[in-house]
DNA sequence: CGCCATATACAGGTCATCGGTATATGCTTC
DNA sequence: GAAGCATATACCGATGACCTGTATATGGCG
C-alpha cells in the first residue's frame, strides 16, 4: 500500500467540507478563499471529486434544498473522511517540514 | 494560471535533491526515508520526473561517476528549482493550516 | 437585453503516475 | 555455486484524476 496521497483539488474539497456542510458552489468559493485565489476548481473536477469521495464514504449528502427553483445539494464530511483528511495533513506536514529543513541546509551552504 | 501544484512524487524528488546532489537510486531511498516508508517511488516515476524536471530547468545533471562498472548520474537542484520548491512549501503550508483549523472546529462541535 | 453570479452536470482529452519488464553488477547466503 | 537481493538506469502500456469546454436553468444588475 504505497499510495493514499490526495491530489490538491481533492484535499481542498475535503478541507472545505471539514468545518460544516456546504453545497457544490459553496465548496468552489471556499476552495478559492482557502488557497488565497491560487486554486479555482473546475466544475467538472468538483462534481467528479464529490462523486468519487461519496463512493469512498468520505463525504455524503447532508440535505437538499431548492432555492429559486435551483437545487442546492449539501455535502458533509463523514467521520472516516475526517480521519482521512487528518492523516493527509500529517503526511503533508512531514513532507513540508523535510523540504523546509533541506532548503535551509542548502542556503546555509550545503550539507554538513 | 490556476495550476502549478506539484504532485507528491515530484515534490519529494525535489525535496530529496534540495540539500545536496544525489543520483537516482539515492533519491529513491531518500524519498522513502523522508516519508517514513509511506512513499516508495517506482523507477519509471523517478526517471520520468527527473527528465521532466530537467526540461523545466528545476534540476540538472551535477556529475557522472562510474562505480563498479555501473553509472551513477548525480542530479542537482537549480536555483529556479529551489524557488519553485519553496513556493510549493508555502502553498502546502497554507492548505494544511486551513485543514487543521477546520478539523478542530469540527471536533469542537461545528462552526460558530 | 446581454452579462454575470448561482448551480449542477457531462464529454473529450491530457499527463503524471503506476505496474511491469529489461539489463547489468556485486555481495550475501545456503 | 547458484539463488536471491541491493544497486542502478531505462522504457512501455495502462490508469485515472484533473482540465477544458459545453449545456442547462434562474435571477439580478447595468
Amino acid at each position: 500500500m504505497n499510495d493514499g496521497a490526495l491530489r490538491e483539488p481533492t484535499f481542498l474539497v475535503l478541507t472545505a467540507l471539514a468545518a460544516q456542510p456546504q453545497h457544490g458552489y459553496g465548496v468552489l468559493r471556499d476552495v478559492e478563499s482557502i488557497s488565497g485565489g491560487q486554486v479555482t476548481l473546475r466544475a467538472g473536477t468538483l462534481y467528479a471529486a464529490l462523486d468519487r469521495l461519496s463512493a469512498e464514504g468520505w463525504v455524503e449528502v447532508d440535505r437538499e434544498e431548492v432555492v429559486d427553483s435551483r437545487l442546492r445539494r449539501y455535502y458533509r464530511l463523514t467521520e472516516p473522511g475526517a480521519a482521512r483528511l487528518a492523516a493527509e495533513v500529517r503526511r503533508r506536514q512531514r513532507h513540508t517540514t523535510a523540504a523546509e529543513q533541506r532548503l535551509q541546509l542548502r542556503s546555509a551552504g550545503g550539507l554538513a
